[in-house]
DNA sequence: CTTCTGACTGACTAGTCAGTCAGCTAGGTA
DNA sequence: TACCTAGCTGACTGACTAGTCAGTCAGAAG
């Protein structure tokens, strides 16, 4: 917090939460921040690198906060569910850094430079996924004639789909919430027992 | 065609599909369009206007173009099915419309006034899946114990998901396809055998 | 004390962009 | 003939913005 730059990166993502990736204005992040656009330039040589920087300090940010949220979770089903929660902004301290991530994603169809990055973290967060769902499986949570891999493929685009209809006010937190544990149990072919929203 | 003010939209939304929304200028959609960027503003107000006025042209129009797609497919199934994949973009001719309504989606979120568009065609498409999948349940290729609203919402969420990530290159076209047939065999309880991509 | 350096700023510049406006032109009307 | 109007344009403006730069200041080093 003491640090400069990461104080900028900070207000970065603050600004880009309210006013989108391409509503950044150089300005407006001085401001927030407390300091002049020149500093700005003084860290971070164009607007482009800024905005970069602050994605990959948001997405940093919110991995580390996922992994706390689900840390002592006994059940890797349990686990599953509450990150699949909180990435679909269901939770709604994380809607900040799923709007982020969202902005990002969209930012990346037209910079490639970005792209590169969304897909690293976007294949971190399948492997997450799946992962979680292979230690379900040895937990014996998972139904033995699921593909693993195309379970955990749809799981992420529900998740996703579902973020945004929150995000876009076409779903509420507790519909979404409801619907990716209903989404969870028929992907895994999971019979309808196993259940703790916390 | 003839009609300079449908003209001027169709430049808009190429525009918008390769630089984006926010990366649209009046300049370039003038230059797209062959005219004068004056003559933007004799048949729109402002930029706002015309972007809102694309985009609802946009939507129009994809949604002509894929009721006419599925048209002669025999079975709700087949139908239902071939729409999820056209929306999906997972079929390229209607990918420019696919990227149109992302942005769409998306500017919605900074925007109130997009915003309500949005919802509006949102609610018509998931009716759209719904009543698809009614006459699929009464055409017997539907399980009895389904919830019709949960699978609805599920399966556009997963199209939405899906979608997005073929727009953003973490998935193929292809792998899409095969997962969203996946997802409405999963969702509506059929035990493997109906299948006809074409 | 002096000198040097990293952090920081105010004022500026060059460029971009939405929107305006006076006026041109072709075709219709009186 | 003269007049009117819809469609259209080139030239312009005012607001805004990323990036620059000369210079200030506190504190560390010698």
């Amino acid at each position: 917090m003491a640090d400069r730059k990461t104080e900028i990166l900070e207000a970065t993502c603050r600004v880009i939460a309210r006013e989108g990736a391409d509503g950044l204005r150089m300005g407006t992040v001085a401001r927030e921040a407390g300091v002049s656009s020149a500093l700005l330039h003084y860290y971070f040589d164009t607007r482009a690198d800024l905005l970069m920087q602050a994605f990959e300090h948001a997405d940093v940010k919110a991995d580390e906060a996922a992994d706390q949220a689900i840390a002592d979770i006994p059940t890797a089903i349990g686990r599953l569910q509450r990150l699949l929660l909180i990435y679909a902004g269901a939770d709604a301290v994380f809607r900040d850094d799923w709007l982020l991530w969202v902005e990002m994603w969209r930012s990346s169809i037209f910079d490639e430079r970005l792209a590169e990055s969304v897909r690293r973290s976007s294949a971190a967060w399948v492997e997450q996924i799946q992962g979680l769902i292979e230690q379900a499986r040895e937990e014996g949570a998972v139904s033995a004639e699921v593909n693993i891999e195309d379970a955990t493929q749809r799981l992420a685009a529900v998740v996703d789909g579902l973020g945004l209809q929150v995000l876009t006010g076409t779903a509420t937190h507790d519909r979404a919430a409801d619907l990716i544990v209903g989404a969870i149990g028929n992907e895994l072919g999971i019979p309808l027992n196993a259940r703790s929203t916390a």
